[in-house]
DNA sequence: AATAAAAACGAACGATCGTTCTTTTTCATG
DNA sequence: CATGAAAAAGAACGATCGTTCGTTTTTATT
């Protein structure tokens, strides 16, 4: 009976997973080999494979942290009086991830669309954004703060596309300056929500 | 002497990079092997080194071609009285590409970012379609039919965001609906270009 | 038709990959 | 401290991949 804490296997299979993730956003899933993610993690294959039994689990295991962390981060957005604000901020702090996050992104999604078992955590996902803008948006017209024209499902949609433009462009594209593109896509976005002006403040 | 005639080579050459093309699509650059591309295109391996020296001048090959077929579509897009219409019109055009081109596209641009050969070709189809984009939108601007906020340079990389989420999007999800988020999305692009209105015709 | 070179074939090679398995080390417990 | 099971190690396995190469077939030319 020598069974390590609960806390301890948690940390070594997020070390791994972390180690994983810089490979993947490295090279990519298919050309990362497993000896790569031992020697990034500094443990052995057998090590490795009491953590995940598979090369696909060390996917399915990013995808799972990957819808946590945004949900904490969209928890945390504040929608108070400006939340273009919130929604720009929230833009700046997806962009300003540091590279090997939103190449990681990439790669899951490419990565989804092969795999079945990835595929479906990617959907859940997907869905869990999807939800949390449909909520937000919906609400903020029944307070009357947005007019769109579109009815929210087709907002959210739209507004989802261009936000994975971002995603991929920034990915994808080394010149990508994220501060020259993001106020025209507000913008863009304003003119989707068309945000109700309320009474001049200054 | 026993030589192909040109015609015939390129034939050949194009046959194997189809198949290459479909295979790639379907299951990914890496997934696919050149077991399934000789079967897909029924030729041998022997066969398909002759035209082919790697994997990778295969991908360099497909590169290639979309550059040529990206140019072509571009320089039929008539620019007429109304441009918003023909950019709507490009757009759907794109979206209903048959999904194995769409699935390419993203394949191709992750490979670019890994593979400088294939990341070089890539480089200049990006330069070619940015220049193109470029080139009609000071035209417009000039003409005074647009009157966009940000300068032209902004304007275009916006563009091309949203351009590319499109992209992605149709490829990455299987529930996308283009004909639902087309028109949100041109309403945005229309919130950029800030067309200026003529006076009214009917 | 004969010919010679190009083109195509396809079995096979060497390298490499994901995974396993035997051995050794580690560590909570008696 | 002794113990035994869990954890880690890492050599090795079978499978598979991109590519090659010796042979056969095709084809433009004489």
């Amino acid at each position: 009976m020598a069974k390590l804490s609960p806390e301890t296997l948690r940390e070594r299979s997020d070390h791994i997973l972390d180690a994983a993730g810089r490979c993947f956003a490295r090279a990519g899933f298919h050309r990362t080999t497993m000896q790569d993610i031992c020697r990034e993690a500094e443990v052995s294959p057998g090590a490795l494979y009491i953590y995940f039994n598979s090369k696909e689990s060390l996917i399915a295991g990013i995808c799972e942290r990957e819808r946590a962390e945004f949900a904490s981060r969209f928890a945390e957005m504040p929608v108070g009086a400006d939340f273009m604000g919130a929604l720009a901020a929230l833009g700046r702090q997806f962009l300003e991830d540091p590279l090997h996050r939103r190449l990681l992104c990439v790669e899951v999604g490419i990565e989804a669309t092969r795999n079945p078992k990835v595929g479906e955590i990617q959907k859940s996902v997907e869905g869990f954004i999807r939800g949390s803008f449909h909520d937000l948006f919906t609400k903020l017209k029944t307070e009357g703060r947005i007019a769109p024209v579109f009815d929210i499902d087709t907002v959210v949609e739209a507004f989802m596309t261009i936000a994975d433009g971002m995603l991929w462009r920034r990915a994808v594209d080394e010149n990508f300056k994220a501060d020259v593109v993001l106020p025209p896509l507000l913008e863009a976005v304003a003119a989707l929500l068309r945000p109700v002006a309320h009474e001049a403040k200054s």
